[in-house]
DNA sequence: CGCTAAATTAGAAATAATCTAAACTATCGA
DNA sequence: TCGATAGTTTAGATTATTTCTAATTTAGCG
């Protein structure tokens, strides 16, 4: 009988709005898939795809609408590991990726523990923005 | 009047052979323009203009097979750093990129020097082939 | 409710890369 | 040197991903 069980949209609809975008239907049921049930990558293909199964409407150019401004207010992460299309992560925390070519599957390990020492310094005029680091793996020899 | 300088193609065109390639006028020409005079870094598009403007008689399905056969006999390796299109460098020793967002522009630096400590243990039946790492920059604020 | 700006949409367009089938060429053996 | 042949190149079509356009729909507000 919590409050919030009875209004399972608020927090999300508090989370569109803090972020400065309006709650339409589409945002609002997209963010439901992202970012309930813990982290995950999805490619726009892949969340349009979900979407359909759920029977959210809502056209592909609105996916990529909604992850581009999702990413703009820093409620993703786009990640380019693989030529020719993006990962979007809903993970903000310090983390890097493992990605296996053969199967095109992307998995991640936190930061904590990693240590990436011997940076030069960013050219004249530049500041570091982030250090990725990509693991590629192949299948065991 | 030395022989190498009276016969240029020959190194190439040995190299080209030892990669099991043959070696056409086309393979020979854009092995030319990436591995003579420095590493580089070029797009398939680049590589195009490239032998546009020195009148290399090559289409852009045989630069993107050319640049797929040098990666894969080991002349060069594939970038992916930006979405949308990759890139291909020709240096093939151990080094890591900087990548300035804003305008596109990659450069390398050499991993002499760069630690990478505490990446966890690949998943079973797998094996770590390569760890790269980007460095993302931004304009100075 | 009705207004307005913002969001969504289908479909077209742009971009990158691959594929296809026909023409060309490097190589090899006679 | 000459053909045969397998490998290479090519124009153009095709696929895949992403963005754009112009029209429709919706959220937010009085």
């Amino acid at each position: 009988m919590g409050v919030m069980k009875d209004r399972p949209f608020a927090p999300m609809l508090e989370r569109l709005r803090a972020a400065g975008l309006r709650p339409t239907r589409q945002r609002l049921a997209l963010a439901r898939l992202l970012f309930e049930g813990g982290n995950r990558h999805v490619t726009a293909e892949q969340l349009h795809a979900e979407a359909r199964r759920e029977e959210i409407p809502v056209s592909l150019a609105t996916i990529y609408n909604t992850l581009n401004q999702f990413r703009k207010a820093g409620l993703l992460r786009e990640v380019v590991i693989d030529s020719g299309r993006s990962w979007f992560d809903t993970n903000l925390e310090d983390h890097h990726h493992f990605f296996h070519e053969a199967t095109g599957s992307l998995t991640e390990f936190a930061a904590e523990g990693l240590a990436v020492e011997g940076v030069p310094a960013a050219p004249d005029g530049m500041d570091v923005e982030r250090i990725e680091v990509v693991v590629r793996l192949r299948d065991a020899g």
